[in-house]
DNA sequence: TCTGGGGTCCTAGGACCC
DNA sequence: TCTGGGGTCCTAGGACCC
């Protein structure tokens, strides 16, 4: 672990930026990346003529239209930006096989075993840069340093299209007077209780005694006491070790506050279709479903149930969903926001789609994403997700398919 | 700040078993 | 059994990240 040399990437305002590339008209503009503004969204990306206005990821379509009349609200395109993505990382793979994907526009890179020399990381840092640049049009900052922790700070120093190195040397006069919210894994709430310790710079940190931040904070005061110092051990997972997926899910802020029985009950079997495409798509199941209510008061809980089998079907995934909300006291409060999730994953190989004995649901549902599969997303649904049963079937793609699922699922 | 959506990790308590 | 302790699983919720 001794003598590494790690660098973090980290793509300049990435959606928003993406925006301008395609479309010309949006250059040198304040651009505004959100969700559909029909619906209640919030600030996904800004553009860096927007930022000077305050726009930050985050805050509501109506403060950042407040803060900057003249912005030029785009509704994201994800697909677009996992696709941009992924060139960019191919990109980064020249440079180093060792490369974590941390996030869509985040990246580190262990450069150790080819690079000797912080003096030659720079070249690299300089390369990777125009790489991009040249090859996606877009900018980065990358930041240089002897661990994780430090390449990230670093790349954060200089926005946009920095590339700021930080050598061993230098780390504890560069976390001397930093405020501890910039370590990454300090939030609100941890930067609240280091507050009231009188720590305020990772410099404080740095010099507070280990035991005492291990008393107050457990395992995390022995990572703060390093963060604190500049150390930080944590290898650059590439893609041989990626973690594998733990848990797959969907929420939804309605349109409109509900306490209609029937809406969160459609609501809850649309999320459980949703998931269980994605978990069918990718071979997973899993045997844990939590459902998710956020009231009108902001007020946010979570109920899971656990069963002895392995789950993909959005019936059986609302099944357990619907009877957890049974279970609730629920009391007709207004409702939100609403989601599902499915833990206890398992990946499925061969072996077990051998063994799976398929119910009646599963099979339909095969059928079922091969037409939505050709025919694209959620073209054919169950009837319990429809308002009114008949009058919104896709006609023609649903005949017949439509009364299979219909009976089959016993809805 | 009328406040999205996708995740991960950690903790703590209770049930259950040996 | 008026019992101790360890291990594992499940559940709820908080905090954090992009």
């Amino acid at each position: 672990m001794n003598n590494r040399i790690v660098l973090h990437i980290d793509m300049n305002a990435f959606f928003a930026s993406i925006e301008q590339k395609t479309n010309p008209a949006l250059r040198g503009r304040p651009v505004i990346v959100c969700g559909n503004p029909e619906t209640r969204t919030v600030v996904s990306a800004a553009s860096y003529e927007a930022k000077p206005f305050g726009i930050k990821a985050g805050m509501s379509i109506g403060e950042a239209r407040r803060l900057c009349p003249q912005a030029i609200f785009v509704i994201g395109n994800l697909a677009k930006y996992v696709d941009t993505s992924r060139q960019i990382f191919n990109i980064l793979r020249r440079f180093s096989a060792k490369t974590e994907i941390f996030s869509i526009d985040e990246a580190f890179l262990d450069i150790s075993d080819t690079c000797s020399s912080y003096a030659g990381a720079l070249q690299t840092g300089q390369a990777i840069k125009k790489a991009i640049a040249v090859e996606m049009g877009l900018t980065c900052s990358v930041g240089i340093g002897p661990n994780k922790l430090i390449a990230k700070l670093a790349s954060d120093m200089k926005k946009p299209d920095g590339l700021i190195l930080v050598p061993p040397e230098q780390v504890s006069t560069t976390l001397e007077n930093l405020p501890i919210k910039d370590l990454c894994g300090v939030g609100r709430q941890m930067e609240k209780h280091l507050h009231a310790l009188g720590i305020y710079t990772c410099g404080d940190l740095g010099c507070y005694p280990a035991s005492m931040l291990r008393q107050h904070f457990g395992i995390v005061g022995e990572v703060l006491h390093n963060m604190g110092l500049g150390l930080d051990s944590a290898p650059v997972h590439y893609s041989d070790d990626e973690p594998p997926v733990k848990s797959m899910g969907h929420t939804h802020t309605l349109a409109r506050d509900t306490a209609d029985v029937d809406e969160i009950r459609r609501n809850i079997f649309s999320l459980s279709e949703q998931v269980a495409v994605r978990l069918r798509k990718d071979n997973y199941c899993g045997r844990t479903v939590c459902l998710i209510l956020r009231y009108s008061d902001f007020f946010t809980f979570s109920r899971h149930l656990t069963v002895d089998y392995f789950l993909d079907s959005g019936y059986d995934i609302y099944q357990q969903a619907w009877k957890i909300f049974t279970r609730l006291d629920w009391q007709g409060r207004a409702v939100r926001l609403i989601g599902i999730s499915v833990s206890n994953l398992v990946h499925k190989t061969r072996q077990l789609y051998l063994l799976e004995e398929f119910t009646g649901t599963q099979s339909v549902d095969r059928v079922m994403d091969r037409i939505n599969e050709k025919y694209g997303e959620f073209r054919l649904i169950r009837a319990a997700m429809m308002k009114s049963e008949r009058k919104l079937v896709q006609p023609i793609l649903a005949r017949g398919l439509w009364a299979k699922t219909f009976t089959k699922g016993g809805l």
